[in-house]
DNA sequence: AATGACTGCAACCGCGGGGCA
DNA sequence: CTGCCCCGCGGTTGCAGTCAT
């Protein structure tokens, strides 16, 4: 079969015709073989394109515009557990997506943090604010008891490598607000 | 008003993993 | 086991809008 060829795959933004079609398109089919859909659909968009704009754009439910203190808390707090595992992170926040977690990291937070870390005082540098996650992915399937149902057995290594069960919240004050409906049991279950 | 620099976001690319024949 | 196809992820790029001069 014809791959997502690159001679007539129209690339760039996305016209609100488009956007129209693909989103009719699949409110009557449903989701699923992106591939398909790119061609059955009449746009002239690869299968990745189309899957794209419906995740990061078309889908309901999707929550456009600033993120909320809230959710700048749990992704600075989400990243320093998980690194750059954007998927999983955005996984927490109702309404966004993946590429904008990533996006708002990249222009706001990460500056924010490297920013903090020039004039960053003592206790700060003790602890890196960003520059490795404090579990690797296998760390946190591994503490949910992947492979063994050993439940309630919560390891909290990673409390020790923070430092604090409520990271971050004294070190940065001004920026991070302690969210205690946020448990980090709460996620694992998601892993 | 013109224009060059900067910023933020949407979209693309490459890669790896999973499912299936 | 192998190869193919599709999907999803993370990194990167490109461009439109905004700001500064």
């Amino acid at each position: 079969m014809e791959k997502e060829g690159k001679s007539h795959v129209k690339r760039g933004l996305w016209k609100p015709e488009e956007d129209m079609i693909l989103k009719s398109y699949i409110e009557t089919h449903g989701e699923g073989n992106w591939a398909d859909i790119s061609r059955r659909s009449g746009l002239k968009r690869g299968g990745k394109s189309c899957r794209l704009r419906w995740k990061n754009y078309l889908r309901p439910n999707i929550k456009r515009g600033g993120m909320s203190p809230q959710e700048q808390d749990l992704i600075i707090r989400m990243h320093k557990l998980l690194g750059n595992r954007w998927s999983l992170i955005a996984g927490r926040l109702p309404g966004r997506t993946d590429n904008e977690v990533k996006n708002y990291w990249n222009t706001h937070l990460n500056k924010k943090s490297s920013s903090r870390k020039q004039n960053a005082p003592e206790s700060v540098e003790a602890t890196p604010f960003i520059d490795k996650p404090v579990m690797s992915t296998e760390e946190v399937r591994r503490s949910h008891g992947e492979g063994g149902e050993g439940e309630e057995e919560v390891d909290t290594t990673w409390m020790n490598r923070i430092g604090s069960p409520l990271p971050l919240i004294t070190h940065y004050p001004d920026t991070l607000v302690f969210d205690p409906c946020f448990a980090f049991t709460d996620f694992f279950p998601l892993l």
